[in-house]
DNA sequence: TTGCTGACCGACG
DNA sequence: CCGTCGGCCAGCA
């Protein structure tokens, strides 16, 4: 479709690429399919996934920090915790332990270019 | 159409 | 360490 232009559907199109147990960053994101400073952007995208057919990882997205900045936007509770830690990752603090060690930068582990 | 408002990030003081 | 600001861009009133 010739949505595929659109911003929004690059975020999805990596954020599905995404590997099971791994998680990556807004901004990394953003930097990936060439719009460095729209990190927030991401964010605004991951609010919408769930509008898309195809499903988009959500969860395995979080800030720079490892933090699980959007938690809130899975419903009531810990939806996004409970989702990482059945991929075994473990979160304490509304934060990913060890967040290098999961962390998946599309930069260094994708080639495709946008 | 204008003008907000974000699940962010880096820079600055 | 803390608060603030600009930039990004889609959606909504």
């Amino acid at each position: 479709m010739q949505h595929n232009d659109h911003f929004f559907n690059r975020v999805y199109q990596v954020a599905r690429l995404i590997p099971y147990g791994r998680v990556t960053s807004y901004g990394a994101i953003a930097r990936y399919i060439g719009s460095a400073q729209s990190a927030r952007m991401v964010g605004w995208a991951m609010n919408n996934s769930h509008t898309q057919k195809k499903y988009v990882p959500a969860h395995r997205v979080v800030n720079k920090n490892g933090m699980l900045t959007g938690k809130r936007h899975f419903g009531g509770s810990n939806i996004m915790e409970d989702l990482l830690k059945s991929e075994g990752i473990r979160v304490e603090d509304d934060a990913i332990v060890n967040f290098k060690k999961y962390f998946w930068d599309p930069a260094k582990e994708l080639e495709i270019d946008f």
